[in-house]
DNA sequence: CAGTGGTCTAGACCACTCC
DNA sequence: GAGTGGTCTAGACCACTGG
């Protein structure tokens, strides 16, 4: 474990307990330091931690606060941090996957510059229908260079594909641009996710790259709106 | 201007402007340290603003690379540092708003908690149509506890009240936690934002709290479908 | 092995706030 | 002036990668 993810846990400890009260700074920079032995410059790297994740805010010239709304309504650690896939968010259901679509076709020129490649590099087109314990959660329509991610199988879809990605492939999923909309459902939505025709879609349009930078994946999830809520932490800047 | 900063905007020029190439690494910590005559550390946190941005990832014993769906798609600079608030989103348009309802109450339950504070606290209640350009875009509704936001006037509805608070009451807003989700119309929805009954509505809950750590808004903002998409950038750790 | 990024140190000075 | 966080330094050692 490394020393300032260490003191973050522990500090992270101490103000859910509330053992830190929220109306007075938590104690200075150079004080913590001394209590955990550490130099300055990683107790800042500790409390950075939880600053990003929205749970304490500096203020110069006064000291590190806390930030009530965190602790009252426990929305630490979502945002940037957060794993991808359904398969990691949701640990304890039971997922299930109906493949609507499985092929291997020339990509548009809009799905080729996202993944920035040529519209001659062919890629994996996959409509997937996730279940989370026995319901419709969300349709998935996915692109990703055959090349790259190579050896699919529908045993593989059935399951999780970044988990083969990462388990299997050996690569390293280092993270991904999102846009998340609001738009109405089509027939496709309404066949699959079992929904109306009027109930709204939450769509995530996202590219997902590795850590050499080479996109790898350009998706659209079609949640059901009322499965489903994205979750962000803003910080700004003094 | 803080070195990290400059330096920082300086690389990102290199990489916008392709004087990089995105299939080797960019030049390693230590020669760019030695080139902009910084420290090592210096040299990481400026590389670590364009990480956070999702423009660069590392690649430990590698090297660090250049997110290539990053600069095709020119996604930068989304996401957590944003500032908050239609007047400053949208700079270059004509914004109007109107008030639906102005009126000073107790909080309920949720409303209290959200806000820190009881429910036997004053509380503005705000809702407010936001126009664009003549267009309808968003109907907000925000609680504001009357005694931290005080001396709103109809005429501060009427243009931006985070700027109130900013400059006139000298308050620093620190950040926000969100929900994002999509919902169907109600009926305040479609007299307001003049939609359809099947037009969905991306709503956006927002807790914004000072650089004290207090929050200050519990909003509700409801987008017309059409006008609004919400961006993330994620980054995992290793 | 050499080269990369990741962590950590023990200090320094600066910017800001309050008294 | 005293106390806070913000930046910056010039190193050190570690972890991981490739040849």
């Amino acid at each position: 474990m490394k020393k300032y993810e260490a003191i973050s846990a522990e500090i992270k400890r101490r103000i859910m307990e509330k053992e830190y009260s929220t109306d007075s700074p938590i104690p200075d920079e150079i004080s913590l330091a001394k209590e955990f032995a550490c130099s300055r410059m990683t107790m800042k790297k500790a409390l950075d931690v939880l600053v990003m994740e929205g749970l304490l805010y500096r203020k110069r010239g006064h000291g590190t606060f806390i930030v009530k709304s965190a602790i009252d309504n426990k929305l630490v650690n979502v945002g940037t941090g957060e794993s991808l896939g359904l398969t990691n968010l949701l640990k304890n259901k039971k997922i299930e996957s109906k493949i609507v679509l499985y092929e291997v076709m020339f990509p548009n020129e809009e799905v080729a510059s996202h993944l920035s490649i040529t519209t001659k590099t062919p890629v994996y087109h996959i409509v997937r229908l996730r279940i989370v314990d026995g319901e419709p959660y969300v349709l998935e329509d996915t692109y990703m260079p055959s090349d790259l991610i190579s050896g699919l199988t529908e045993e593989i879809l059935h399951f999780s594909i970044y988990q083969y990605i990462k388990e299997k492939l050996g690569l390293t999923i280092a993270g991904s641009h999102r846009k998340i909309r609001a738009c109405k459902s089509n027939e496709l939505d309404q066949q699959y996710l079992n929904c109306a025709s009027d109930d709204p879609i939450l769509e995530v349009e996202q590219v997902s790259y590795l850590n050499t930078g080479t996109p790898f994946e350009y998706s659209f999830s079609r949640h059901r709106y009322d499965k489903f809520f994205f979750t962000a932490v803003s910080i700004l800047k003094p």
